[in-house]
DNA sequence: ACCCAGGTGGCCC
DNA sequence: GGGCCACATGGG
C-alpha cells in the first residue's frame, strides 16, 4: 500500500475530498438492472435518455418490457449505444425474471449472494462486473465492483498490480470491512477521482492521492 | 475528425 | 489465461 495508507484511510480521504456519491438514484431495483446494462462501454448521460424514455412510455418493469418488441425496445435504448446489443440483453433479463421469479425483485435478490451471481452470469450479456454492480446496487449484496476505473487506480496508486477481475475483486473484499454502502461510495468515489485526475497527467497538485500518484507513475513508465 | 466511455462474447493461440 | 474484434451513440 502506498505510503502505508490502507484502503480504507484511502476511501476516508477520498470521501473528505469528493463528499458522498450516493450513485445510482433510482425508483426501483429493476431500474437499477437496466441501467446496469445500458451503461456498458457508454456514459451516463445517454444512459439517463434511454431511462427516461422507458420511464415515460412506463414501460419500465420486467413485465413490459418481456413483451415489448425488439425493434420498439432498440429505439428507446438507442441513446446509450450499442442498441440491438443492449435491446436484447434486457428483454431476454426481462423474461428470465417474470418467469422465474414472476418478476419480483426480492425474490430474485433473497437467496445466497455466490447463487443469484452464478445466476447472473448465465444470462446473455451480463458479465461479471455488470453483476456485481447489480449485486451492489440493486440488491443491496456486499460485492465489490471493479471496472475499467478500478483496475486503473490499484495501478496508478501502486495499490495491486492484479488483472485478473476477481483477484481484484478479493484485494478489495478482503482490506474492507463488509458495508454495503461502504462498497458502494468507494467505488463510485474511485471513478469520480479517475475521471477528474487519472486520464490525463499525473502532478495534479489537488489530486487528493497526489503523493502516491506522482510515486506510482514513475513506475509506471519503467 | 478522431477518440473514448461505469463491458461482453466470440474466436484465436 | 490473455489479446483482439464487433457492437454504436453522443460528447470532448
Amino acid at each position: 500500500m502506498p505510503e502505508g495508507r490502507t484502503l480504507l484511510e484511502i476511501y476516508q480521504l477520498l470521501l473528505a475530498r469528493f463528499g458522498s456519491q450516493n450513485w445510482w438514484p433510482a425508483e426501483t431495483a429493476f431500474e437499477i438492472l437496466v441501467g446496469a446494462i445500458l451503461t456498458q462501454q457508454s456514459r451516463w448521460s445517454n444512459v439517463e435518455r434511454s431511462i427516461r424514455n422507458l420511464r415515460e412510455t412506463g414501460l419500465l418493469e420486467p413485465e413490459t418490457l418481456s413483451r415489448l418488441p425488439l425493434k420498439e425496445l432498440e429505439i428507446l435504448v438507442q441513446p446509450s449505444g450499442l442498441y440491438r446489443k443492449k435491446a436484447v440483453r434486457i428483454r431476454s433479463i426481462s423474461e428470465y425474471l417474470v418467469e422465474r421469479y414472476k418478476g419480483d425483485l426480492n425474490m430474485f435478490f433473497g437467496r445466497n449472494v455466490e447463487a443469484i451471481r452464478d445466476e447472473l452470469l448465465l444470462l446473455e450479456g451480463v458479465g461479471r462486473e455488470t453483476a456485481d454492480a447489480i449485486l451492489l446496487y440493486a440488491g443491496a449484496k456486499p460485492v465489490f465492483v471493479v471496472d475499467a476505473y478500478t483496475t486503473r487506480f490499484c495501478r496508478r496508486f501502486g495499490l495491486t498490480e492484479e488483472k485478473a477481475y476477481e483477484r481484484i475483486r478479493t484485494f478489495f473484499e478482503t482490506r474492507l470491512p463488509l458495508d454495503v454502502n461502504l462498497y458502494k461510495e468507494l467505488h463510485a468515489l474511485i471513478v469520480q477521482l479517475c475521471k477528474q485526475y487519472c486520464k490525463t497527467k499525473p502532478f495534479c497538485k489537488e489530486c487528493p492521492l497526489s503523493h502516491s500518484c506522482d510515486r506510482s507513475f514513475d513506475s509506471e513508465h519503467s
